[in-house]
DNA sequence: GTCTATAGAGAGATAGAC
DNA sequence: GTCTATCTCTCTATAGAC
């Protein structure tokens, strides 16, 4: 209930802002504590180290991606709906005052051969909370015995519709939608639409 | 007909081999230079920037990479074959000693928030390449009229593919192969595989 | 053209006072 | 807990000799 925000709290909005929009090794720890206002040492008072603070800033970012999925699902009224709205999800995702240039976990770990173990885990609970939640979602459009092999189809797309911004920032999510369809369409094996 | 590379021959090499393996900014100029055998003066003769270095390296993986390509376009048989060619030539690419570990130019648009023109221009010239040699490939397949969204889609499944070897550096293209597949099916408008 | 040597700036992290 | 001050290291790029 605090009026002021904690130094932690300001070190994480500080990163968030900072190394998902303008890259990780381009920011520099000093720029962060002047964003957040706080000191070098307070920082590593909390944190390790730098990743330390980026794997700290993913995780969050994380469950806040977790909680616009959700609600993206839960405005679907079909069980494709609620397959596809991973999409709606992104594109609210991407509006946010915090929206990331392209993709924070995939940017985190295109930025480091070695990711250190915190950072690397982050990136790893991303990945497979994605494939998992659209595999739940896929079982009611498809069945279960398609649902693991449209799931991963599903995570490329995603994947690629974020990557996509890298080639041209202004990329919209119509076309990750439209390959998307035609793979439900397709796994629903008769070429039918599915409601 | 040089036994002995040039200095700009080895820098260029070493470049390649570092910058897109290890990452551009976790790579000291010095490393590049140290690999090379060559000094930094001499370096900075032949490049105005460490930039300018990445940009001429992804020239030549550019004219490399157009090279496999076209060979696995020769090497199919229909035309959609030579379509999916594109992902034969990936693969291939992807086995060679200079492999980078996901993109080349996916990874350096990734690692510059607003790059250098001239590595700007480098990450363009291969998407638009991508996006024009589809189309063209995709003509005698889906018709003219359809040819451009389909390579769109195509160049969204390509970069995810490429950039899903962020998430697992063991990827196969099989989930790519067949995400294609279905886009091709869809794209004949009845279902029909084509040849 | 290529080298040695170094300038000059900026990085991540820590010590010790309060 | 947070700050000031700083340590130590590394980075890109250049000057000048050969």
């Amino acid at each position: 209930m605090a009026i002021r925000a904690s130094s932690e709290q300001k070190l994480l909005d500080a990163a968030d802002e900072l190394f998902f929009t303008r890259g990780i090794a381009a920011t520099p720890v000093d720029a962060v504590l002047e964003r957040a206002g706080v000191s070098s040492a307070t920082l590593y008072r909390a944190y390790d180290s730098k990743e330390a603070l980026v794997a700290a800033a993913l995780d969050r970012r994380h469950a806040a991606w977790l909680g616009v999925w959700d609600d993206a699902v839960a405005a679907a009224r079909t069980p494709r709906g609620r397959l596809l709205a991973v999409f709606d999800a992104l594109d609210a995702f991407r509006e946010r005052a915090d929206g990331a240039r392209w993709c924070a976990f995939l940017g985190s770990a295109a930025e480091y051969v070695a990711p250190p173990a915190e950072l690397r885990r982050a990136v790893d609970v991303d990945t497979e909370s994605l494939r998992s939640r659209l595999r739940e979602a896929a079982v009611p459009v498809v069945g279960a015995g398609r649902a693991r092999t449209l799931a991963d189809e599903l995570l490329l797309v995603v994947t690629g519709h974020l990557a996509m911004r890298l080639r041209d920032p202004a990329h919209r999510s119509a076309t990750a939608r439209a390959v998307a369809g035609a793979l439900l369409d397709a796994a629903t094996a008769d070429g039918r639409p599915t409601p």
